[in-house]
DNA sequence: CACCAGGACGGCG
DNA sequence: CGCCGTCATGGT
């Protein structure tokens, strides 16, 4: 049983965990210092403050170098987000817009997910809003993920493609409250299930590729194509269009008028590049704390 | 209490 | 292609 405590960057932990990107963690202790606890990859996470900053307990069965490997990897900690930031709040029109993201810590970073929980969760999310998304995959993990053995905690890690493409519909729609999305969860559960080794070793396709093959699935269209590559495939490239985006490219550099998605997604790619993902996620926390 | 949500899908022109 | 109605559900 390893346990460590890590110390992370310093960064906009909460924005980043209870934001739009991530749908498992919550905040703990009442009127407390703030703390988060969340579910990965069916570990237990906590975040918590301490001599200044905030540090990652972590206490499972692995070694304490697998914990550090495990934590770095999912807080993206191998990336300098100080010169992506800098490079994009370059542009006074991104800097003026997401101004409120950033006057305390640095910004938001995005989670490197793992990728069939992140691939139900944007299903889930179509059309949806996110405290109703929140509720719908704990339910769905409740129901069919494996208990975390941890006393009488009620904590369940999501569950597999295996335990998902069992599923009947009825459970899915009556009891996850999933509505009409319940065939789309199982059957691209099953589709994940059943060429498992090629989705688990998505680290060698293009993005391109991996864009292709996700838009096959039902329930994936292009938006929800862009979360998962960026969220669940680490493709930090990847530019989702919702509602909040659609509306922030358009206030931010086109003088409110409406854009076609085709040409907001070009422009994107055009005036982000590789760090679109990110400018993405400014965009979209912005947007939504303005309202 | 209508409205809308990190949209996708199918049918139509 | 692009456009449009429809799709469950419940938070605000």
């Amino acid at each position: 049983m390893g346990q460590s405590t890590i110390l992370l960057p310093r960064f906009d932990i909460e924005t980043t965990l209870l934001g739009g990107q991530a749908f498992r963690w919550e905040k703990i202790g009442e009127n407390q210092i703030t703390s988060f606890q969340g579910i990965v990859s069916g570990r237990i996470l906590q975040v918590r403050w301490e001599d200044g900053g905030y540090v990652v307990d972590c206490d499972f069965t692995d070694t304490n170098a697998e914990s550090a490997q495990f934590i770095r990897g999912y807080f993206d900690l191998d990336r300098d987000y100080g010169s992506a930031r800098n490079a994009l709040i370059a542009d006074p029109m991104l800097r003026h817009f997401a101004s409120s993201l950033f006057e305390d810590w640095d910004g938001p970073r995005i989670l490197r997910q793992p990728w069939f929980e992140t691939t139900i969760s944007f299903i889930v999310s179509a059309n949806n809003h996110i405290p109703r998304i929140r509720n719908i995959l704990r339910v769905i993990s409740r129901t069919f993920g494996k208990k975390i053995s941890n006393e009488a905690s009620g904590d369940y890690a999501f569950p597999t493609p295996e335990q998902l493409a069992g599923a009947d519909l009825s459970t899915l729609r009556g009891e996850c409250n999933t509505g009409y999305r319940d065939i789309f969860i199982r059957d691209t559960a099953r589709r994940m299930a059943d060429a498992f080794s090629y989705w688990n070793e998505a680290t060698l396709l293009s993005t391109d590729e991996l864009r292709t093959a996700l838009l096959e699935l039902p329930g994936i269209g292009p938006k929800v194509a862009e979360c998962i590559l960026l969220f669940g495939f680490h493709r930090f490239e990847a530019f989702p269009v919702d509602t909040w985006v659609r509306k922030a490219v358009s206030e931010a550099y086109f003088g409110g008028r409406t854009i076609p998605d085709g040409e907001i997604r070009h422009f994107a790619a055009d005036h982000f590049g590789p760090n679109a993902g990110l400018a993405q996620q400014y965009l979209f926390e912005a947007a939504r704390k303005r309202g």
